[in-house]
DNA sequence: TCGGTCAAGTTCAATTTGGAACTCAGAAGT
DNA sequence: ACTTCTGAGTTCCAAATTGAACTTGACCGA
């Protein structure tokens, strides 16, 4: 997404602060999809450092401890679950469950090799353990993210960003025919 | 981030309709991070069927496009602008820049190679026709995704939005040292 | 019960990615 | 003017990513 970056200062430009500020003027309000640029510039913000740390710290990739969170979330949980919601293709899933396995932070399954349908996965202790321990940094990201909100502007902005995801599945999905279709000349390069 | 997918229906895994029910209720409603995850899910949503249409479509990659697009929005930026305000790396936009010149969508650089300082880039003329015949897409689709809110809500929307982006400075950035040490054991693996 | 279809999960291979090291142009300091 | 420092951009290469093909269990209808 998605995202990816720096720790000590300077390693990809993710940093907000210092400079840029043109640019950033520009793609905040000069933007034809201003929500979509805040979307995705907030979500770089905030997974950046996190995903950063948790590499850092505990040599889990990204995809590996979402698939941490999303079972510590939702216990039984398939991989085919953790790819809807959070967008990993399966076999990078695949992969990352293998490694928790083998890390022992998910508990084994039972009869599995060679492929079987819809595997309900568990945290071990040791898993439980992780998350609940690195836990307290994600929801201290969000909070000092909130911080410019009072918490009736917090109430608010989650009420709508919630509409707007719970009405995906009327536009999330294919792009429209029509849209496509604007392009005459497809298939180049 | 960024964010990667399907098309024709089963491909990763992001499509929000169909089941992954009692998992995406979970991240939903039962999350210690209930923003962060709306931010993620809805960057999902809305980046996956339109950067695979734009590679399927016009053969550039998220960051080619990427790069293109910010031009577009802030003429003579940099590639260290675009790295900070999308949080690419720079070498990953070294290489979009580089291929985007080699197809003519970005007007030569007079002397570069061998690494100058801050070079002010721009799109050629072809660079701009692509833009625009591109920004439509981009735009329905902003407006699709919105279309579950009034004009209203979503004013306040972007409001609230804004404001938590312009407070980044205050946030974004290195994680607080308290946070980090709340972990005893570093550096494992 | 058999054959057919579907989809979860895996494997493989080719591409892409990004951390690290490097080059070098301006800026700063003396 | 000379040296040092800073940081933008590039190169390199190991590692991660993912599209495609495959395997296999589950479900369905006859």
């Amino acid at each position: 997404m998605t995202g990816p970056r720096p720790e000590t200062g300077e390693k990809t430009g993710s940093m907000p602060n210092a400079s840029a500020p043109e640019m950033l003027e520009a793609k905040l309000w000069g933007n034809p999809c201003p929500f979509a640029f805040r979307l995705n510039y907030l979500a770089l913000l905030y997974n950046t450092p996190l995903y950063e740390w948790i590499r850092d710290s505990y040599g889990l990739s990204r995809p590996e401890y979402v698939v941490l969170y999303s079972l510590a979330l939702a216990d039984g949980g398939s991989a085919r679950d953790v790819s809807r919601t959070s967008g990993f293709p399966k076999n990078t899933l695949s992969r990352a469950i293998k490694r928790l396995e083998l890390m022992g932070l998910i508990s084994p399954r039972e009869k599995a090799p060679g492929g079987g349908r819809k595997q309900a996965l568990h945290l071990s202790r040791k898993g439980w353990a992780l998350f609940e321990e690195t836990r307290p940094a994600f929801e201290a990201q969000e909070q000092r993210m909130l911080t410019a909100l009072s918490e009736g502007e917090r109430q608010i902005l989650s009420e709508l960003m919630s509409k707007v995801v719970l009405a995906a599945r009327e536009w999330a999905g294919e792009l429209p025919a029509e849209t496509r279709l604007v392009t005459p000349g497809e298939e180049q390069q």
